[in-house]
DNA sequence: AATGAATGAGCGTTCATTCAT
DNA sequence: TATGAATGAACGCTCATTCAT
């Protein structure tokens, strides 16, 4: 597994031991606002507060917003790609509960209160920037490859299109439930109900999917 | 049918026809305003200059920002529910067909520019703002009745907690594809393809749940 | 003679008697301010707290620094040439009396605390900004088309070249002194000595000077 | 004639080699700097990380910002002074010919970017803060000096008084022409014109004005 | 002799809001 | 209804400076 580091916009350069703290000590302060705030209400004299520190302080660390931002949404993403990872480690052998834990885990995850306040934050600030749309997607991309994988062991008569278009399908539907099942939304209460009628769901349709170009009425209309 | 205003929160009485145009000035700039940059930069100094106003005059209209940002989203949601109900108004009568409608029309209404960036965006604000979180609900639970009332068409096994549930899943799962295959995603080439395999596949899967605590394996885990 | 308004960077409209009375009392406090301390300590803050207001109301009237310097160079330079102007009209019938006069006022004027603070500072900035440098190019270009009148009363033989050139040499010679015998500078008590010395000294090089093209060994080396 | 090296004002001992290349190094990059951007963006931040070191290395070397700034000038003036005397040294015989070199020398320099762009910046400062304003009469003290000698030499006939007067007089109109010929001003193309006209004619000044309490004209008005 | 780390004040500017006109 | 005028807090950021390492 990899070294917790994942700051590279931070011109402040931690070689001291305090150094290093304070530069932790930025991240996870920002990290708890951005969640417990929202980006719009992350500035930097509550992060330099939040931190104990000096906005003066704040600035030899980062020079900008936008680094510390950029910093900041790195870290979290690495934080949960890094979950993704280990998920992929210790999956079991048989292909369906592989796939029934992936997607559960996701599914659970987006129940959490951090989870579901962090991610609607960042589809927005994906829609606005295009550094973080790349960040997100890169995320995503090896979620989605993960899935594309499972996919693969459960039904290897599909093509590589096929795959990645299921598990593009299949993700985006699941993250979509962020905003209905998610921490403190009102259908939370369905969430289990949900979770598993669309897991076994997708399970099904992704043996029941024809090879490539399968006649599954698919056409554009 | 509601009257094509909305505003509730608005102090000014917009008695007079000025008055009214003004009013209704305000929310269009406002609702552009808010599509193009986002909450975060819309404020009342840049409404009122969009509007052709003085800051003082605006907030004759809407003495806090917090008044006017609720009267936009009501005015905005409004505006997605007159939809929603001319799509049901002019639904075939084909029950599968009107399945295809209402979830066709809602794929691809999530790929304009207007819909990918707006519903981030309201989705944030649900997650801080109870009120704003309930007109939300309001306008899916709409959405969702159409979704139910197809559903009980097509399966009439179907029990309600099973329809609301279906209904509930299939709109979530819609919702998802907004930050992926919406305008300006990475993945917006994929839309086509993915409406109809997400369509036919939920239509088959409404068809093919059993009724009320069917075997399909649900038991929370 | 012109009304006092210099004013055209500022945005506040100063339509209200107490709004003028407020964009007047920003333009003479930054005026002052300027004088004492010169444009590095010129600061929003300071301005508006000299003013008695707010900064933020500072910057109803002038949303950058630099439009609120725009205007006040403009304002001080219009000074200057006002009292030009005054200059001219005041003017005797002898031609050597308007000459004496014209440089004598000049002399005089740049060993005052405020010429001598201000037209240094008006040099440096002309140096950095191309804007103040037109400005400034201005308001000398109306001071030279005084000289080279009374210059072609002198000595009409003089064509416009050297009338020009003349009186570039002339009034550069005297601006140059602002330096050394201004208020406060080491050899103020040698103004007196030093003025009638160049006046004399340039009034009979006027006369002396040939015609165009003139044998006074001028030749590009 | 003084060595190479100025720093009065420096606490850093540059006893070692490195220490003293290194203060070398500092005045060099604050002196680039200053002419390039002027006193106002002349940060010790910038001055240290042209220099290739951080802050609070630079702090050892100049603890305040002013006492950087005073080795500065005091470097800078330093070079001009040597100029000075490479120029007197390299004097023909010739009394009118030292008096046109010296002054075609500073005429020639002061069109250069370096020296229109240092002047007025040098100006400025020393209207606010004495010890500059000393340095920098020491600086023109020299140079009228050695305009005093050749002015000696070309009339023996005037007093201390006279002569020294006349330096005063041609050098602040030389250096008038700073602001309207030097690099970049609006007249630089009568430069050459201007040069030869005021050369001349400072010359024929020179030798046509009478000895002591000669009858000029000159009275205090 | 040098860097890393920190402070605290100040900068120009924007903001929601208020209120007299 | 509408604008003009004003406030005061907050914003991101830069600065000279200090001090431990």
């Amino acid at each position: 597994m990899q070294t917790q580091r994942a700051s590279m916009r931070r011109t402040g350069t931690a070689t001291y031991v305090t150094g290093q703290e304070t530069a932790q000590r930025i991240l996870d302060e920002a990290r708890r606002l951005f969640m417990e705030d929202g980006h719009g209400k992350l500035t930097m004299r509550r992060i330099a507060k939040a931190a104990g520190m000096s906005p003066g302080n704040l600035s030899y660390y980062y020079p900008t917003r936008a680094d510390l931002l950029a910093d900041l949404l790195q870290y979290v993403i690495d934080g949960y790609i890094r979950q993704l990872q280990t998920l992929r480690d210790e999956a079991s052998d048989d292909a369906d509960e592989q796939f029934r834990a992936v997607l559960g885990f996701v599914f659970n995850d987006l129940a959490t209160r951090e989870t579901t306040l962090f991610f609607p934050e960042l589809w927005v600030l994906a829609n606005r920037d295009d550094w973080i749309a790349q960040q997100m997607e890169k995320m995503y991309a090896q979620y989605r490859a993960i899935l594309v994988d499972v996919i693969g062991l459960i039904n290897p008569t599909l093509d590589e299109t096929r795959r990645s278009d299921l598990a593009l399908m299949i993700s985006a539907s699941i993250e979509g439930h962020t905003v209905f099942v998610g921490h403190g939304r009102p259908h939370r209460a369905r969430a289990g109900q949900l979770r598993n009628l669309l897991i076994e769901h997708f399970l099904r349709l992704v043996k029941d999917t024809g090879g490539p170009r399968s006649a599954d009425g698919t056409k554009d209309r």
